[in-house]
This record gives structure tokens, C-alpha cells and sequence, in this order.
DNA sequence: TGTACATCAGTGAACGCGCGTTCACTGATGTAC
DNA sequence: TGTACATCAGTGAACGCGCGTTCACTGATGTAC
């Protein structure tokens, strides 16, 4: 009570102590266009990927509604920057598992792990990674940046024994690694897999295991008959 | 001019010849709750999945925004109901190409690209089929009916040589090969991919050769290396 | 066969909501002199 | 070092929109007598 009725009639003797107020936030905030990023991702993962409005973000964040405009051409732009951060993590999600690994056949098998963990994660990041490259029906990743996960996949294919100069074996290898890793990441959650999760001792032996099923990942023994 | 004064003004005559009007839809539709599933269907098709509203639906369908609500709880009800038809029909495609293989080995090819054919020829409807799916996090499709595309492959599996015996080993493979096609189904549009699917002589081609490289489906030669 | 009536399956107007975007504005910052 | 001013990065109110859903209603249909 003392304190409100001397913050009302200021004395000169205590105003020299900081105020205790939460410090508000300046009225320029250094990095917005990163903050909106950042407070995209937070609503992706706590409300999905159905709460990311502009608006939300901008809420998330703390600032105006109109502020995301000084940064963003329009919602698209913002959301476009949200699943790009999402890729670039997933290239450095790649990279990290390639790098642990002992020899070229392992890094094949942790580029799928990794692929699949980053994924389960990250759920709603995914998502939108995925609706937006395929709204546009290219992949933002690919090739182009040495960290790139696409990168990393087809290296790590041509390490562990493809002829790097059949070309078009090697693209095919990688899409196809790549398919199954997607394929697998956004299946692995669904709950009649419960059970033999369990069995298999939790879901990363699960992933192991489905993707050990699959050709390029693992040791491939297909059916007896021809 | 003269037509239209006659109708103006009706003649008994003339009135036994039925109007040219497009015989207005009866009060009563009939089939409301499977025209709107259609009407879904088309919205999704035409106008992609961002369109789904249920206005849009009873707009398709021609009825007002309430006349849903007598045949669905709500919206979701509504939009579970088109994409569960995605399913039964994804289950018949399936089972039609596995029919149709003659032999057991070349079954599980032929339903790998009818899985993908389903789905790059309607990509809207499989889009949301998967987003409940995942959004339930279970799939409405597997092992129950007789003509379920889990089914469907999970048999072809057997019959392809794998010990019905383990069902470990068995669910494994159902699970790989259907991530696989679900993989490539939806990567199989990407642009980075054209080249390559030109120079395969289609994309079909290109869908057979991409599976060919994942085990379960193709020769499955793994690289060289251990 | 005709009639009263319950039930079904529509209508269309209205509700409140959150959205993307625009606008005139204003506080903060950096720069030229 | 001080001051005028352009520029930048925010505010907050307002816009129009389409949405999901509710409501009282009404036209059509089927059934009992």
C-alpha cells in the first residue's frame, strides 16, 4: 500500500531505485524478426501446427499485430522462415549422426535414426516443413548448402560403396533412403505400433528395426521366394 | 422473347411440355450425407485441402450452411467422413493391383506403385487422410476389413515368402513397406525430381525404380562396403 | 381412399470469433552540421 | 557537445471476410385410423 502511494507522488529520494516492474521490453526490440521465428516454433509445438496464425505469433511475442509486417512481406513469409529454420536443424540433425559415426554402412542407419528423431520432436516443425514443400513441390533442403541434410544423405551413400559416377543409381538411392526416412517419421507415432514398440524395447529399437527392414538401410533380406 | 411471354402467361397447351428450367433439386435431397462426402471430395480436388470448409461442402452440394448438421455432428465428423472413403478406395486400388500381379513377389511391387498412384492422383484427399490420421494418431485403414490396404500387404507379405510364423518379423515388414510407399508418395512430386523422371521415361518409371531400390520392394542390392 | 398429425430434412438469418491486412500514428535511434 | 531531422520499428484501432454453429422456421413424407 506504502509503496503504490509513494510510486503515485513521487519522491526524489526513491526514485533513484529501480522501479520493480518486470523491465519492460524497450519499444525497439533488437531482433524481432528472430523472435517471430522462435515464438512460431514455440506455438507449433505447443498448440500445432492449427494456432499458427500471424497473430499468434505475433501475441507469442509480444508485439502488435502489425508489427510482423516491418519484417514480413505477409503470413506466408513469416511461416516460409519458421519451416526453413526447421530444415537447417534437421541438416545439422544429419551432419551430428553422420559425423558419430564409426564407418560409411553405420552412418547410413544414424542418418535414419537421426532423421526420424528430429521428426518425432518436433512434430509440428515437420509438418509444416513438410506442407509447405510440398504446397510448393520442392524441397527448401536439397543439395545446395554443404550442411544440407540431402547433402549429407547422398555423401554418405557414395562413402559406403555406390559408384559415384552412376549418377542416376546414386540419386536413386538417396531419394529413396530419404522417402523411407519420411515414410517412417511420420508413421512411427501411430498407436497400433504400441505393442511391438514395447516388445522391441521403445521406439528408437522400433525405428532401428522398421528401417533395418527397408534396403538401403539395412540388411535387406528380402522374401525367400523370386 | 416469345418463350418466355408464353411461360409468363401459361397456357394450358403448352404446359404439359415440361419446363426447361434444370428441374430444381426436390426439398428433400435423397442422399445428403453421401453427396456432401462427394462434395468433399471434389472441393478437395479443385480447390486443395485449405478449402475444406463445411460451408464450402454444403455450398458444393447446394444445400445451406445447416442442412449438414442432420446427417454430421460437426465439421470433423464431416471431414472424417471423406477421408475414410480416401481410405476404403486406396484399399480397393490396392487390392485391384495385388489381383492382378501373378505372382506373389510381383505383388508387393504392383502395390507399392498403386499405393503411390492413388495418392499422386489425389493428392488433396490423401493429404487430409493422413493429417487425421496422424492427428488421431492411428490409422483408420489397417488390419480390420477384409479389403484393407494393411491387410492387403500384410498377406501379399506372407504369400511372398516371409515366415507367417513370426509375427515379429511379419508386422516389421507390413510397417517398412508401408512407410516406404508412404515416403514416396509424397516426395514423388517434388521438382528436383523431374530430370531424373524424364530421363526414366515417366514417373511411373521413376515410382518403380525408386521402390526397386527399397528392399522390401526391389532387388535390394546393398552397397558394396560392409 | 382420405385426413390428421408426428417426424424428418431442409431453409436462411443471425451469432460471435479470429483471422490477415491496412492505416495513421508515434517513440526511439542515428546522422549531419 | 548540442540540435534538427530523416528514418526505422513499433502501436492500436479498424476493415472486411469466411468460418462453425445455433435457431426458429417450414416444406415434404410417412403412418395411424
Amino acid at each position: 500500500m506504502r509503496e503504490t502511494a509513494s510510486a503515485l507522488a513521487p519522491s526524489p529520494r526513491r526514485r533513484e531505485i529501480p522501479p520493480p516492474e518486470p523491465a519492460p521490453r524497450p519499444y525497439h526490440h533488437g531482433d524481432l524478426s528472430r523472435a517471430l521465428v522462435l515464438a512460431g516454433r514455440r506455438i507449433l509445438e505447443t498448440q500445432g501446427p492449427e494456432a499458427l496464425s500471424l497473430r499468434a505469433v505475433a501475441r507469442e511475442a509480444g508485439v502488435s499485430p502489425a508489427a510482423p509486417y516491418h519484417h514480413f512481406k505477409d503470413k506466408g513469409e513469416l511461416l516460409d522462415a519458421v519451416a526453413q529454420e526447421g530444415w537447417k536443424e534437421l541438416g545439422h540433425a544429419i551432419g551430428k549422426a553422420r559425423a558419430a559415426s564409426p564407418n560409411a554402412r553405420g552412418a547410413i542407419n544414424e542418418i535414419g535414426v537421426a532423421y526420424v528423431c528430429f521428426a518425432r520432436q518436433n512434430p509440428a516443425v515437420y509438418r509444416i516443413m513438410y506442407r509447405s514443400a510440398c504446397d510448393r513441390g520442392t524441397m527448401p533442403d536439397k543439395a545446395k548448402e554443404a550442411d544440407s541434410g540431402w547433402r549429407h544423405v547422398a555423401e554418405a551413400i557414395v562413402a559406403a560403396g555406390a559408384d559415384p559416377n552412376d549418377a542416376r543409381e546414386m540419386e536413386l538411392a538417396t531419394i529413396a533412403s530419404w522417402c523411407a526416412a519420411h515414410g517412417v517419421a511420420e508413421m512411427a507415432g501411430f498407436k497400433e505400433f504400441e505393442p511391438l514398440k514395447k516388445a522391441l524395447g521403445g521406439e528408437e529399437a522400433f525405428v532401428r528395426a522398421v528401417l533395418g527392414h527397408i534396403g538401403i538401410y539395412g540388411h535387406a533380406k528380402p522374401p525367400a521366394k523370386a
